[in-house]
DNA sequence: AACAATAATAGGAACGATTACTGTTATTAT
DNA sequence: ATAATAACAGTAATCGTTCCTATTATTGTT
């Protein structure tokens, strides 16, 4: 089925690429509510799943929370976790050897890729 | 408070050391439950919980599936969950740097650890 | 071996994130 | 303007997991 525009979709996105801290479902259902207040959060889920299922946003999911963000950016980049505060960052990691064909060394079938995410402490939680 | 000994706790526990694709709770409450039919879904995850925070299982989450895996295994290796039938394998990784390192390099905070795993098509789904 | 203190249990209710359902509304091609 | 149907709001349902409570099992002490 075709993708339709509508307001609801171009809010969440548009919401979604001004924040870079990958915010959650309800985070984004409580900010867009502001601009369309009968947004319902059915709406909200179902626009990240096509965002998300046609390319043009990234679900992250972390092992410990069980809820999961969302990136507009799609580009390569890693994730930190503040074990903390819980809040998500990008992360940059450079020389990164080429893991999926190192895995695939000593495995039967194919690697298509990998998920990475680091844990830890951030600036704002150190400093306490 | 300290931990006393159950049966319970000995039956998953020991279930879980038999087996080496990393079942969900669900699963090892089906199989205890034939030892222990009267056993409940609670008394499972308790256990689980109790094991795995003192360090004698470990909990595994992949960001597709929103359940959660458990690993008897406790030595470091890798994990490779099938994009098609969800199996979850053992993967070695051999010469991997030192990517807590790595990363702190362009990071403000402190790391603490990270999670990989890989994804991909196994041996059995590739087969058809 | 009996006893008292309390960790662990079974069973079921409660929870939170997400998905599914349904009648109504909005978009889009004609 | 119209007709076809994708998307919506609102709400019920689902699913993994946690919480609660009265009962049972383990363990150290007489």
């Amino acid at each position: 089925m075709m993708m339709r525009y509508s307001r609801q979709r171009e809010a969440i996105l548009s919401f979604l690429v001004s924040r870079k801290d990958h915010p959650t479902a309800d985070v984004i259902y409580a900010h867009v509510k502001r601009e369309y207040p009968s947004i319902s959060l059915g709406t909200v889920y179902r626009n990240l799943a096509q965002l998300a299922d046609s390319g043009i946003i990234r679900r992250l999911s972390f092992g410990d929370a069980d809820t999961v963000h969302f990136d507009a950016d799609t580009s390569p980049h890693h994730h930190f976790v503040c074990s903390d505060c819980g809040r998500v960052m990008d992360l940059q990691l450079e020389g990164l050897p080429l893991l999926d064909e190192a895995a695939g060394r000593h495995f039967d079938g194919i690697i298509q890729g990998h998920t990475i995410y680091f844990h830890g402490l951030c600036r704002e939680c150190l400093q306490k």
